[in-house]
This record gives C-alpha cells, sequence and structure tokens, in this order.
DNA sequence: TGTACATCAGTGAACGCGCGTTCACTGATGTAC
DNA sequence: TGTACATCAGTGAACGCGCGTTCACTGATGTAC
C-alpha cells in the first residue's frame, strides 16, 4: 500500500543503512536484496520500487558510508588543531578492524570495486579524493603543495591499506592484526609528522 | 578416461594456473568452476576429480601465487644485494596494476579474503608472512630487529594497499592510479631508507 | 470541510539464470599373471 | 614379453539452490471537486 512521503524517505533512507552495513561486511554479491530489504524491515518488492537495481543502491550506500565517516572528521576539525596525525589516530581507532559494516568502504571495498559498475566505482573515488583532500589539507602546514599531495596519496592508501590486511589475518592470527595496526599507526603517524623524510 | 600420471599433473597445475588468473581477476565469487576448467583445457567433472571443492582449488592457487611472487624477488637476491629500495621497486613495477590475474595475491584479494574457507585464509597468512620476513630483512642493516619488523609490516600492508586503490581507480581515472602507484613508491622508499624517521 | 478517486509504495509469489556439485558412464592406463 | 582386467581421470548432462528481477495485486495517501 502507498505510504506517506515521510515514510518513503525514512524507508529510503533504512535501505540506504541496511546496504551500507551487509554489502560492507558480506561484499558486493554476499549480501543479497531479500537479506538487505529484510534488515531495512521491508521485501524486495519494496527494494525495486526505491532503486532500479541493486547497483543503484550500493552507489548510494557507498556514497552514505564515505559521507559519515568523513562527517566525524569535520566536526572534529572545526573545534581542535586538524593534523594529520590526529586524523591517522582516528582512523585507526580501536573497534574499525571489527567493524567492517559500518567502517571506511575503501577498506571494505578494496579489491572488489574493480569489477562492479560505473556509478559504484564513481562515488568510491569521489570518497578516496575527498579524503585525499582533508590529509593533503592537513599536511600542507609542514609543507609544500605538491609534497603534500604526494605524501596524502600515499598515506590514504596506506591507512587503507593497513585496515583492509589488518582484517584479511584477524580470522587466523589477531595478535598480527593489532601488530599490523600498530605499525601503521605509529610509522604512518611519524612519517607524516616529518617534513624532511 | 584415465590419462597418464604426467598428463594427470599436468592438468592439476593448469588448473592451479586458470584458477590463480581467474580468482584473482575476477574474484572468488566471480569465476566459477567451469570457466576455471575450460581456461585449463577440461571439463567442471574434471575439476572435481582433482579438487574436492572449489576452495580447495583457490587454497592452491593462492598459495602458488605467493610463491611465484616471492620467487623472483629470491632469485634476484642471490645476484645483487637486497636492499628495501629494490623490493620496493620490484613490486610497483610499472605492469602490476593492469596485470591483476598474474600480480600479487594480496592486493588481489584484500578485502574478499577474510569471508573465504579457513585454507585460504591460512595460504593468504604464510604469504603475507613470508613477504614481511623479507622485507624485514632488507630493513635489518639499517635499524634494530624490533624497528624493522614494525616497519617491515607497514611497508608490505601499505605496497599491497596502494596498489589495491590504484587499481580501484584506475578505470575511472587511470592518471589517479598512476599517481598513487608513484607517490607510494617514492615515498615508501624514502621512508624505508630513512632509520631516523 | 467532506467525499470520490487516481496514485503509487509496498507485498509476496513467481521467473529465469548461473552457480557449485553430483553422477552414470567412458576408455586409456598400468598392473597382475 | 604378452594378455586380461581392475583402476580411475575425464566427460558432459543433470541436480538443487539462491540470486536479481518482475509482476499482478493491495490499500493508504493525498488531490480534485
Amino acid at each position: 500500500m502507498k505510504v506517506s512521503k515521510e515514510k518513503l524517505e525514512g524507508n529510503r533512507a533504512a535501505l540506504v543503512e541496511a546496504g551500507m552495513w551487509l554489502l560492507q561486511e558480506r561484499g558486493f554479491d554476499g549480501a543479497g536484496v531479500a537479506e538487505i530489504s529484510a534488515r531495512a524491515g521491508l521485501t524486495q518488492g519494496a527494494f525495486y520500487s526505491q532503486f532500479k537495481s541493486k547497483s543503484e543502491l550500493a552507489a548510494a550506500a557507498c556514497q552514505v558510508s564515505h559521507v559519515k565517516g568523513l562527517a566525524s572528521w569535520q566536526a572534529r576539525k572545526g573545534k581542535t588543531a586538524s593534523d594529520a596525525s590526529a586524523f591517522i589516530d582516528q582512523y585507526f581507532a580501536p573497534d574499525h578492524i571489527e567493524n567492517v559494516g559500518g567502517g571506511c568502504p575503501m577498506a571494505a571495498y578494496s579489491s572488489e570495486v574493480r569489477r562492479q559498475d560505473e556509478s559504484i566505482k564513481e562515488e568510491f573515488l569521489v570518497g578516496f579524493q575527498r579524503m585525499v583532500g582533508l590529509m593533503e589539507e592537513a599536511l600542507s602546514a609542514d609543507m609544500p603543495r605538491k609534497a603534500a599531495r604526494r605524501r596524502a596519496l600515499a598515506c590514504v592508501s596506506a591507512m587503507s591499506g593497513s585496515l583492509s590486511m589488518a582484517r584479511a589475518v584477524a580470522g587466523q592470527n589477531p595478535e598480527l592484526a593489532k601488530d599490523i595496526i600498530e605499525a601503521a599507526k605509529a610509522e604512518l603517524k611519524r612519517f607524516a609528522a616529518n617534513p624532511k623524510a
């Protein structure tokens, strides 16, 4: 049956939220339309009255995930000094290894996004560039623009990659996963803070 | 029909080789048993007389991929000085962005291996640890053992992560992909060579 | 304000498709005599 | 060495299953009068 406009938007948001969580947790192929819809309290039919396809939802979910992740950093930036070290600390928050569904989409999708629809890759790219931009901004206090950009590209890739790798080995060797995160955090902070390096 | 023992082993190797390439290129879910078998010049039935399941092949393929990748470095090590900088250069070879099927399994599987069978995760882990070991060895000339291990963990994760990220954006923005690789290569080499950093 | 009705978000069953896996069968291999 | 036959790698069709997507239908919404 038809529902009110507010309910409609609420349902859409619930689908995007459920999709974000399940797709990041189980992968693009691992989470189905039925499961995503059920998690949002709806049926598959409702899903397709909101989105043309699963890919369309995935693109929306990828965007929302990026926005959510960066919003928490932007909020902090207003209050205190926004240095690269704080950015790195926030990224390597203690629960970020386990919290795949609610965490960084770059780390969740790193090896799979290549094979997805254009719209999904586009959202992924935009999110990556925003994050690089923020890191570049944080680094530009200590070095020239060009050096800051290069270092930002390397740092953001390294952050996402370290998190992916930690998660990849966490099932077999949780201690190693922690070591990876600690190593990446310490080494990246040291490197980011050192303009001469 | 029954085939000779040499043919049997050749067929098995062909299946592993085809599986390695297709699974890395298309993902664990994206490459099917039929396609892998066909690439090896066989049928699905032959596949299952060689492997108990698709996962068993995937584990074998992951192992072979790691061994192949590290063998080329081990070969070089015998001849010239094996420093971290050369290791990084070799990893970021010009064709490594495009050559997903024949490239590093860590970068190919980074975000998907979490969800695979134990045997696959085990092979992935062993390969990662071998690569960290080689990097640690290369770095240990310039710094204490503990520092070398920490830096090796961070560097190997960063290398794999940068390659993943470059591939992730290559479809939308090939120039950015190159920038990521160049940034990672330059920054990691600088960092690896600097014990004071 | 009250009423009649067109709209359309949501339901839930059904569809086709491709997947991993199974299985009855084939025929070259390689062993036992 | 030659022959009879048990073995078993490989064939290719079939199986069940879960997926993304479609569709006829429902009934609350919100508009037109």
